[in-house]
DNA sequence: CAAGTAGTTGCAATTTAGTCGCATTTATTA
DNA sequence: TAATAAATGCGACTAAATTGCAACTACTTG
């Protein structure tokens, strides 16, 4: 699938739930796609620089991309929240506690053995992990 | 062991820290032991109500906590940060995504198949999971 | 293709979570 | 009980996120 055909299904997605195909979309997206790390809606507003898109924008968009299903959000630590393409297969991430530095590690079995995924990740030590299901309590569900 | 004797053991701990036992770090410490849940510092301000504890010295006190090891910093969902008292065992949580209730799920082996555990957990669906190792990368190893 | 309009944007003000410096107070020790 | 290291409260401050609103623009329909 190419570029153009590409743009022209993320147009499709927007428009059939009432999103407009606006420049800050695209943009946003097209960071995205460009961008393999993690990115803050500071982060955002960096490589949109000439674009010049405000962060109360941002926040607006990223927050509808992710209730769309095209943006995923994740907790790292650090006191902003990261997004990522939903598009990717699912993943989970290996934060540097000391420099913050997040790689993938692919190949998810939350139900299997980690360890060899581990040993591939290209750190040098794991000193913990933390694990959260989500989803909606009998109470809610009732 | 009884309650006092346990407040005792606190008190040794911090003193052999040289942090002072206050009526701020005890109290603060036994909101943790009385309340099951995870506690951000708004809960604990809001819990600790007739000590009126300043918020600067909440935060000043968990951090010590933690770095003491009596505290352990959770990230749930929201924008605040998340502690427990560290005596617990290693667990993870389930985190409604409807009502943010937060249940515990013990017995965690990342290693192995949580299906079973999550049958038991109180929950009427599981509908996505996150997963963090923390560490540090073979670049700040170096 | 020209309105009409629902949905979007930028801006400024505000809220929230957390941090910091500093003068005062307190827990501990001797 | 006096000396003092550590802790506290207060106020000012920051960064991240949210909100209201008037102006604007992407889409629809004719
Ligand atoms: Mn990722
Ligand atoms: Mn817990
Ligand atoms: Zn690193
Ligand atoms: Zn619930």
């Amino acid at each position: 699938m190419n570029c153009q055909q590409h743009t022209a299904e993320i147009k499709n997605k927007l428009r059939q739930n009432k999103l407009k195909a606006t420049p800050a979309r695209l943009g946003l997206l097209d960071v995205f796609e460009h961008v393999k790390k993690p990115l803050s809606v500071g982060d955002l507003a960096q490589k949109l620089g000439r674009l010049g898109v405000d962060k109360a924008t941002l926040y607006r968009n990223v927050e509808s991309l992710e209730a769309l299903g095209l943006l995923k959000k994740i907790r790292l630590s650090g006191r902003s929240e990261y997004y990522e393409l939903a598009s990717q297969t699912h993943h989970h991430h290996l934060i540097c506690k000391n420099c913050g530095r997040v790689s993938d590690i692919e190949g998810c079995k939350v139900v299997a053995n980690n360890k060899n995924l581990l040993k591939k990740s290209g750190f040098a030590e794991i000193s913990g992990h933390s694990l959260e299901f989500f989803g909606i309590c009998n109470n809610c569900a009732k």
